[in-house]
DNA sequence: CGCGATTTTGAGAGCCGTCAAGATACGTGG
DNA sequence: CCACGTATCTTGACGGCTCTCAAAATCGCG
């Protein structure tokens, strides 16, 4: 093999030295992602630059800044999140695999949120600057790229109102059922579970909440038997129960969805 | 004039009925818009279906429902908003004239929130399933479609952070601020001061605060001197003050932008 | 003038935040 | 293999911000 071995937060170059090849993207395998017709998939091999590895805790994107590109997630977790003046943070949303990061940066000038990797990730590159011919050559693509802002914004909806409307003990359920559905989907859950690299600090900034008060809500849920957290592995026992506590008997996501 | 005269809720057929056509439209004259090319006129034209008059109260559209049309804001207030099932309710975010209704639905099937009138309004009609004739045809339009998607988002990540981490008084701050900022670059704002058709109980559901806090909070920010609500009228007096109070040392919003 | 919607105010309770300290886990260097 | 420092998790005490309940005042409208 003479593929070029990759230094850590550093591109690979050219297209002929991808690791993996959009023919060969893992996400592809996945029945929650929508089919690529040949033509679009030959588009996006022409539109990938290449890929970048993420280690925990590296920043991906950051406020202010106008990053030249974007990503696709391929695997791993992170958060996009604002923060006040006072260091005051709020986490906005989880990003997963084929989940895409920076549009609004493409779209809008600079950023105005961050992004931060959670676990080692591999991420998809795409220039910035051609996303425009998205738009001129591949209306399906370009549709796509709605949809995932479309989807966004959903997401975002139920966080808010989560945030705003939800007491302490149905915030922390709604948390963990929705992240273990969106990992669920992505066939991320194994037998013992689902390794959720986050800290509680994590789950106190998502929820509006306070360290210590989110660690106590977590110990009442836990003793409601539904589902258990330790180690890093999160487990849903009962998953009907849970939903319920977390007062979410809303629509269902869409079953299968695009990703560029 | 032959134009048919309009009942409430009721659309004008035909394109030459419409009461407002494309090039008269009223937000080209707002410089915060940005310039339609003569093409790009031409095809909103052919795009657009009918108008829309909505009284105050009324429902534009419905959760779990899925409309057929999509609409841009021409003149008034409206607010996005969900609900948990035992009646507690979160507004998401405010419209005024240029957004856009509806798209979520477009892209992704059926809405997952409600969209209700706070003042009179004028919509602009358009048929929800010629979205896509938008990407194959003029993809200058599509990408605006997509710069709003992503605007929306930025508005939600703001807010999420209100609600998530600002203190009673921050919030309050920070919403008046950022309808009079909205308002103020669409010219709504007179000598007399900015008409806002929202009642406390609003503005208590968009910040995840109880109407009595509300309340009592308004009344310690009008206690500050720098902004007055009195009679559906919001006067800001120290815009930096309110600012300040508000924690909101953001990045502007940019000034010129898009609109379907 | 009367009724409903909205705004205002007060009182008391409780959820949640802050402060503090200890326990546990984990990586690093000796 | 152990010592140690840092990050994370846990628990308790206490205060206060915000909620709920309740009622009065004001406004809008027919």
């Amino acid at each position: 093999m003479d593929i070029a071995v990759e230094r850590r937060g550093r591109r690979v170059a050219g297209a002929a030295g991808l690791l993996v090849p959009c023919t060969d993207c893992p996400l592809r395998l996945l029945d929650c992602f929508r089919e690529f017709t040949a033509e679009e998939l030959d588009f996006v091999q022409g539109f990938k630059q290449g890929e970048r590895l993420v280690k925990p805790g590296e920043p991906i994107l950051l406020e202010q800044t106008s990053s030249p590109h974007l990503y696709t997630v391929l695997e791993g977790w992170a958060f996009r999140y604002k923060t006040l003046s006072d260091g005051r943070r709020q986490i906005l949303n989880y990003l997963l695999p084929g989940d895409f990061i920076g549009l609004q940066g493409s779209a809008l000038g600079n950023l105005d949120h961050s992004v931060e990797a959670l676990s080692d990730m591999m991420l998809c590159i795409f220039n910035r600057r051609d996303l425009w011919s998205v738009y001129t050559t591949t209306p399906s693509l370009a549709f796509d790229v709605t949809w995932l802002a479309a989807h966004e914004e959903r997401l975002l909806d139920a966080n808010l109102l989560t945030v705003g409307r939800r007491t302490a003990i149905e915030r922390v359920a709604y948390v963990l059922w929705h992240l273990y559905d969106r990992a669920e989907r992505r066939g991320m859950v194994t037998a013992r579970g689902l390794v959720l690299p986050l800290t509680q600090q994590h789950l106190a900034d998502t929820l509006g909440l306070s360290l210590v008060h989110t660690n106590k809500t977590l110990r009442k849920l836990r003793a409601t038997g539904c589902v258990s957290w330790h180690d890093h592995v999160l487990e849903v026992m009962d998953g009907r129960k849970l939903r319920h506590l977390a007062k979410a008997d809303e629509a269902t996501i869409p079953s299968t969805r695009p990703f560029i």
